[in-house]
DNA sequence: ATTTAACATCGTAATATTGCAATATTACAT
DNA sequence: ATGTAATATTGCAATATTACGATGTTAAAT
């Protein structure tokens, strides 16, 4: 074996683990506070910022990307990334009622 | 290559992904929501509750551990796990302080 | 002292993740 | 139409994670 089993857990702690698993990593992580502090961003500014290629920056953005925490112009040559700010912000909301559940109904 | 390269992100950044990468598995934050919902607890309940092998189990619990989530008594044979709440609480806040400062630098 | 129950550790197989070079795609400029 | 700059995709190698069977360890019970 070795993959997780993943149907046998409810949904709500599928959603946790994947929500989680995207803040993750470092790189991520440091693409996440990247794009916030700018207007806007292109994936070579992150490449030069970072030190990892381009390819994997791409990669991690995609994993962002389909966690719903990105928005803008995702066409052509120039990309204009932005932060999903209203998903990012229903992450965070849902992290801390896992945590406010957890710890409350603790011994 | 293939692992992460850990030594060009800053220690914020890295904690950041550490602490994530607790809750980054169902089987961990399953097991952290049965443990909270216990007096205390013995890995085989949770063995029981989860459809996981033992061995499994005691690795995951190690990963939680090894965060510093839990406290009790981890000698000999009845062990009795506990949430340490306090730590938790801190992992609540550091998500938390990160999630305010990347969305208010946001444009 | 032996047995037993509960958990940890070891070894190993299967799968996932990470990272990059090479290549493809795309849109804009010329 | 061609070239170019920016990003995506593909393919592959290295490492990490997940899972479990077999075995070890520990403390309490007999």
């Amino acid at each position: 074996m070795g993959a997780s089993k993943l149907d046998i857990y409810s949904e709500d702690i599928t959603t946790m683990a994947a929500m989680a698993k995207v803040f993750a990593h470092p790189a991520r992580v440091a693409i996440l506070q990247y794009i916030s502090k700018q207007e806007s961003c292109i994936c070579n500014d992150i490449v030069d910022e970072i030190g990892l290629s381009q390819p994997t920056i791409s990669q991690h953005l995609k994993v962002i990307n389909d966690a719903g925490l990105l928005k803008g112009n995702f066409e052509g040559k120039s990309i204009c990334y932005c932060l999903n700010v209203e998903r990012f912000q229903e992450f965070q909301s849902q992290l801390n009622s896992f945590f406010n559940k957890t710890k409350s109904n603790c011994c």
